[in-house]
DNA sequence: GTTTTTTATTGACCTAAGTCAATTTATTTG
DNA sequence: CAAATAAATTGACTTAGGTCAATAAAAAAC
């Protein structure tokens, strides 16, 4: 289970057992039933979360609908902008399944810092590839449109399309469920 | 007009005289015209920019379509995704008026955090920022529509609506010119 | 394994945005 | 400042997606 942790951050820097052992002996490693709410609006963050088993959704409730933003699976952070700017959250956290999850917060980020100091060189670049993918997604949604979204979801992540209730996707996509079941009928044409 | 840059920094750190004189003296200010495209769909970013006069605009081109992303104007920093992913880019910029910027590239940023290593802590800070505004923007984009999210544009940044001409506000919008030409004359109401 | 609840589909109708073409208004440019 | 070009508006019509209600299918609970 731990080694998902270990492969994430293999991808940015190598590690030697000893290392590899450090990690994996700081983790907080916590259980959560699907349908744990780890972060309602209004609320701070003081955790951040990587995911080695399950999934864990975000969205916005606006007069009532929910609005889904982000499905997070394994070897994904999980990093609330209520985390990083230390105010109230606007969204929800919330996991879709039973999900395992590697937890940290200021001190034992501090404490894992300290003792592997070469870590803190692939925090920037950590931060720098989110960004990225942030910038992508965003750009995903002015150039596509839902149907072309939901084409792209088969392609590059069908997955989740199995993982997910339609609903949500539906919700992802900025659309009604409705609409998103006549998509999918055009589409199998 | 430097003081621009000095202005961004103070947001995140105190500089002394000494400092603000030094960062100053290593800025390579740059003039570009209106039109002028400082990063093509294919190329390799090498440079990033800071504005200090002038708007700068990201779009992508999509079957001859030019599809917004985004506006930038004084005081933002314009980081290419190719610049810190050093690869080509999927984007166009382009200045939309005639604009000043100071100039980085990797010598010249490490020269400067040689100087001046107390940059070095807020580089993260500032990234942080980014990702976070980048993910609300997203976020909005989920939850609104695109007569509200104008209609968010003329309460938060009423000043880009005279600035850019109405049918890249549009394209930025993810709709066609006429509909927004529609939109706006629904709201007059 | 049957009942209950949740999720997905379908139909009928509505509406915002798309498309194409024509016209008006602003901006450039000579 | 007149001509040319670019930008914005308007009209007529199409279409993708929204809404509301009913039904079907699937999953969860007992």
């Amino acid at each position: 289970m731990d080694n998902v942790i270990i492969d994430f951050l293999s991808q940015y820097i190598e590690l030697t057992e000893e290392e590899k052992d450090f990690i994996t002996n700081q983790n907080v490693i916590q259980f959560f039933p699907k349908g744990s709410i780890l972060l309602s609006e209004g609320e701070r963050a003081r955790e951040c979360y990587f995911i080695l088993k399950g999934c864990i959704y975000s969205y916005y409730l606006v007069n009532g609908d929910v609005k889904v933003t982000e499905f997070y699976t394994e070897q994904q952070p999980v990093t609330p902008i209520s985390y990083t700017a230390k105010k109230p959250s606007k969204y929800y956290l919330e996991c879709l399944e039973d999900t395992i999850v590697a937890l940290g917060n200021e001190e034992r980020n501090a404490a894992l810092l300290k003792g592997l100091p070469r870590l803190a060189a692939i925090g920037g670049t950590v931060m720098q590839d989110q960004l990225a993918d942030q910038r992508l997604k965003y750009d995903e949604i002015i150039k596509l449109s839902p149907e072309e979204r939901y084409r792209n979801m088969q392609d590059n992540s069908p997955e989740l399309l199995n993982r997910v209730p339609q609903y949500l996707i539906a919700s992802y996509l900025g659309i009604q469920p409705e609409s998103l079941s006549r998509i999918r009928k055009r589409l199998v044409k």
